[in-house]
DNA sequence: CGATCCTTTGAAGCACCTCAACGCCGGTGG
DNA sequence: CCACCGGCGTTGAGGTGCTTCAAAGGATCG
């Protein structure tokens, strides 16, 4: 990709070069501070000032909402060159959490005219990952409001393997709670189910809780629905 | 605010001013095709090369997903004003159909370059329209994921009344299927759910089955949870 | 190694779904 | 005008998938 060309429906265009932080391609110029954050630690609350976005470099972090009697709902999970935390309001609207201890990019949220005029490129990613996050929520819809248990795991399993699998060996960033309010589960029958999964042999899970190894994709395809 | 600074998360501004300074003349508005959809009529199909997206002008659009047996997640209804079917791929994610006769402007897609210097206001206003579907993708995730159906019901009702309601008065463009397969439920759970408010007296089911009066909003706000 | 957290497993309950029937309304044609 | 019809909505009865409540097994870390 020479000149992105920013479609309106492929400006985030395949070639993930620019998005991922590869040390290559640092391109420099957008300035953001780097920061650290330790596992569980907040980003930022919902109704805080939006007064920056963030790019992830490593680790994971979670954006969630929740309701007045503590349920929690978290829209994503967050991985190394994902952009999350831009508002079009003044506030954010969700909060956001450090899985594990993360280094972040935070970028001072400033007009797109701006951003764009000094940095096409960065603008360029920028709305690419909003158009990803806007898929990844429809995405999510459909898996909320219409799939069974099994099947939202299925589909959990398949989609973190394509991001951050080697192999077939999946490595979860996360615990069994953060999975089930993704899911909307509770973590019994996330347990339940990915039990079960274990028992027709389509995954495997090792005594080390915190990782997956996916015998059977096309398994977990079919069971997708 | 008259300088309206796109920011990142204004870049919807009620004002759509200039990213860059293109010549005043150059204010060709977007040139796009009415077309008019009988009731059901689809716009496009998922899978369907995404050749155009549209903008609501009269009536209101259902889009969304299907599983393999049928199952249906309507992500959005879409008013009019409201923006649909921009994609980042080729091809059209879901699908969209009329939920009664409705006209609607399709615009050949183009790179949002070509569309940002040619109508600027133009530009932004597609990718505000895409801000709020984002937003309203979040807060439904947390609906789907997290809320009761009372409490689904109560912040459908909230919501939709914000949009077109004229006084307390909702009337709804769409059948309780429609209702159902946005909120994750059954037409039935759907149906009790209406009765049961309306038993509490806390909103009207007049004959005329396809209106709704809302009669204690502070109620349903207390239900939202 | 003890404390704690996370995960798994079991048993019982409930919210919602499924299946089924009926009522209502609008359209249609005799 | 009314009988018929089909689509949509409501209501009821029973079933079930997931949750809730409870407890025990493992892993990690001081």
């Amino acid at each position: 990709m020479q000149t992105a060309h920013a479609s309106l429906s492929t400006q985030i265009a395949p070639n993930a070069a620019l998005l991922r932080n590869t040390p290559a391609s640092r391109t420099t110029p957008e300035l953001g501070t780097a920061r650290t954050v330790a596992k569980d630690e907040e980003v930022f609350a919902e109704g805080d000032r939006a007064a920056y976005f963030y790019k992830v470099v490593s680790g994971a972090v979670r954006t969630f909402k929740l309701l007045s009697d503590g349920r929690r709902q978290i829209d994503a999970f967050h991985l190394p060159g994902d952009i999350f935390g831009v508002e079009s309001g003044d506030e954010h609207r969700f909060s956001a959490e450090a899985l594990g201890d993360a280094t972040i990019i935070a970028y001072r949220r400033c007009s797109l005219d701006v951003l764009a005029s000094r940095d096409q490129a960065f603008a360029n990613q920028v709305i690419g990952s909003m158009m990803r996050s806007l898929e990844r929520a429809q995405d999510h819809m459909l898996l909320l409001g219409r799939k069974h248990a099994l099947e939202k795991i299925a589909t959990f399993l398949l989609v973190l393997s394509e991001r951050l699998t080697e192999g077939s060996h999946v490595d979860l960033p996360m615990s069994r709670i953060d999975i089930a309010d993704h899911l909307g589960l509770t973590i019994e029958t996330v347990s339940r189910s990915l039990t079960q999964l274990e028992r027709q042999g389509i995954i495997e899970l090792p005594a080390h809780r915190r990782s997956i190894v996916l015998r059977d994709k096309a398994a977990l395809e079919r069971l997708e629905a």
